[in-house]
DNA sequence: TAGCAGTGCTTCAAATCCGAAGCAAGTAGA
DNA sequence: TCTACTTGCTTCGGATTTGAAGCACTGCTA
């Protein structure tokens, strides 16, 4: 009976607000983008532009890809199933953990992320950055950084040890 | 066109990209909560709270809960199919015009809305809130919220209206 | 070495989601 | 009024997603 009343400010809540539709209409659109450029999802095309771009040598473990995006395990084992059918990645057991499996994307994965990635790019800065002064880029970024940061450490799920509910 | 090499500054990248994590793991956690607190998907719950707290009298037509959510209008209707089986909403033809229908609370919808908010808003405060200062939130309301109206006004997605019978 | 818990990924069944097609009601132009 | 087009929503079929359960391999401990 003790709650402190659990409101948020006008400002609080639009900020809340915005966020979650602006990230939910700029992914729509980016999905379709994707989709007509290269008939892949958005999943798909970050997994490829981790491995592509962000990966050294052009691989990465399950489990390292998952964490990244945010996204389940089963759901990631049908997407990298779905892309190596397409041969835009190969499947391979870890080298040194034999129940690892190492992703890596193929040249024909790099080719169609380098044909997918102007528009891409072109749709994010059309829908997001344009309405932004430069500036308000990089305040957007110093702003959202920590953000993330603090989310990826908070535990997700043994966060409300504390009551118990019956039902399943 | 005239796009030579369509690049994003490193800022920039990091603008999208934190944006978009922050925005799922958020729904994520979002979600979760919900689920446990009144099972109630993500959608369902920004359905119920459009009705519940936005709308005046409780009541919206479908097409405008699409636009406010960003989702399909299938989608919606399995939503709104579910929550009307569960109670929550009623759903009945439009007055003025035949062809619509309009989405209601019932006080269940109202009595879970209020059950599951609380906690709601704790996760958006703990997870979203409390990394960044006062300032910092409204600087963030202030950055995104004309992103996102420009989002809604230039989508190209529903530019193409609908194809013509016969013809493809 | 055996036993056992932990980790990494896949499989499985069920839920959810979307686009296209379909149906019904409204609207404009003859 | 009639006809064609538009709009609002639902239905349908198929693709995607998820948590739980299962399988295989590691690492720890005795």
């Amino acid at each position: 009976m003790s709650d402190p009343a659990p409101r948020l400010d006008p400002v609080q809540l639009g900020a809340y607000f915005a966020l979650i539709e602006v990230a939910g209409l700029l992914r729509h659109a980016v999905e379709q983008q994707l989709r007509e450029a290269g008939n892949l999802s958005y999943v798909q095309f970050q997994l490829l532009a981790r491995l592509g771009l962000d990966a050294p040598d052009g691989s990465a473990r399950m489990t390292d890809l998952a964490d990244g995006v945010v996204y389940s395990r089963s759901g990631l084992t049908y997407q990298a199933g779905l892309l190596e059918e397409a041969g835009l990645v190969v499947r391979a057991p870890a080298a040194d953990d034999e129940r690892g499996v190492t992703v890596t994307i193929t040249d024909a994965g790099r080719a169609l992320l380098e044909q997918v990635l102007p528009g891409h790019i072109e749709v994010v800065n059309s829908l997001l950055l344009q309405p932004l002064s430069p500036n308000d880029v990089e305040t957007l970024a110093r702003l959202l950084t920590p953000v993330r940061d603090h989310m990826r450490s908070a535990p997700p799920r043994s966060a409300a040890p504390r009551r118990r509910r019956g039902r399943s």
